[in-house]
DNA sequence: TCTGCCACTTGATCCGGATCAAAGTGGCCC
DNA sequence: GGGCCACTTTGATCCGGATCAAGTGGCAGA
């Protein structure tokens, strides 16, 4: 949903990047670009930040999925954040990381040192512009996730979150999910029961139980088939439009 | 927490005025936003938009409080934002509101016309700057608001609800929130319960309970004195720091 | 003063999801 | 090939908050 600078087809580095070739920005930008930024790469289950840390760079992801988290004292967990590629990472103008960043499966982010890139996003409105665009997605993404934790049931929060990953996936591709496509899981149960507020006995009971339903197909426990969307879709108990247009 | 362009000690009218007057902002500027700018007021209860409606307009609330909130089909309401003086209504870019807006009292709105601030924003990156800024408090609030109704108790979400209630009111007034301090609650019971995911009934008893159990002191139903504010902060399970730096 | 309404409170019961417990599956290292 | 470990499933029971229901208090309007 939120790609920043990025044209999927030909980027196979920096989306950031990319786009500076591609579009809108000139090419001193591009050299900026290169001269602030590098890559980093993560294994999964890893820390990327902790909250409360100081972050000095901000990022791209480019591959691999990473989560963002709050802990209260007494160790319940609520995900308020899901990296997919190409979105953004991290908060010009603020050095301290408001959650802890965790990287889902092996990650690589392409980053840019914070102030160079503050810096850059003065000189160049176009990409301050952006930036306002994607954050206000995340917003959007964050109220519809609250409508999800707040009004669902558990069967609905298990529906709207595989279509809510489906959508992504399919994005990324530059399509619309479509009946009978399938995607990978990026979540183990215990992080879609902390993304959606739920246990993961519950998470696995629901799934289950929409297997059950053939709602959904699984094969394996991760790779996640759905014969019809509409009938999934149904099961979110959001209107059939399909909530937010995106 | 999020309040744009404004000192609030000498803006008796809109804030983003007032900014342009004494910060950062040249005197042209102050002349466009003059130009392009009204006001307009709604009753409490009354629809400011619906979700899905164009709105060819952003504003900043003057006085009162506004509501953000989605509702599904078969009526279950979530709150997904809260505005209070100072607080920014609208995207620019964006035609068409996501989230149904309400006025919980009688509301104030300074209004831009959406282009005119569209081009405003092209030309004038500090303002620009500023809206990201904002931006990125809503997007924390959403998130703080996200573990709230995903793992916490009843009472610890009424608890917190307080907490970020009494600590809006008194950053309008330049203030932390102090032991003995008092404030008037701006939401009805089923409102409260709309921003928590919970019910009307639920809410009544978990207010009642910190009554009873010494943690707030009520007069009437919706003037709420807290006498030790640390006695409260240790009901909602957060960090005894007090969550997010604001 | 009475009436009706609205916001709220309080009580009784129910149920969805949490919790506690025990197996089952599969990947991978030796 | 064996065994371990992380992840997942499934079962039994419990409990917090929802639901259904009744009652209170304040206040606007007749």
């Amino acid at each position: 949903m939120t790609e920043l600078f990025l044209e999927e087809r030909n980027c196979d580095t920096c989306p950031i990047r990319h786009r500076a070739v591609c579009s809108k920005c000139e090419a001193d930008e591009l050299e900026l670009l290169d001269s602030i930024k590098y890559y980093r790469t993560y294994d999964a289950g890893q820390p990327v930040v902790w909250a409360g840390d100081e972050m000095d760079f901000v990022a791209s992801v480019v591959s691999g999925i990473a989560t963002l988290s709050q802990t209260m004292e007494d160790g319940r967990t609520q995900m308020v954040g899901l990296l997919l590629p190409s979105d953004f990472l991290g908060r010009p103008g603020r050095a301290i990381a408001p959650y802890d960043v965790t990287s889902n499966s092996d990650l690589t982010l392409c980053c840019f040192r914070r102030k160079p890139f503050e810096k850059l996003l003065q000189d160049t409105p176009s990409i301050a512009q952006r930036l306002l665009e994607m954050t206000l997605d995340e917003l959007d993404a964050a109220r519809q996730w609250m409508l999800i934790l707040g009004r669902k049931t558990a069967r609905e929060k298990i529906a709207s979150l595989l279509i809510i990953i489906a959508q992504r996936e399919a994005s990324l591709r530059k399509r619309r999910p479509t009946d009978g496509s399938s995607f990978e899981l990026p979540l183990t149960r215990e992080a879609m029961a902390d993304y959606l507020g739920l246990t993961l006995e519950t998470v696995s009971r629901q799934v289950s139980a929409l297997k059950r339903d053939g709602i959904i197909e699984l094969e394996g426990k991760r790779l996640v088939t759905v014969p019809d969307f509409e009938a999934l879709m149904a099961e979110t108990g959001d209107d059939s439009d399909g909530g937010l247009p995106v």
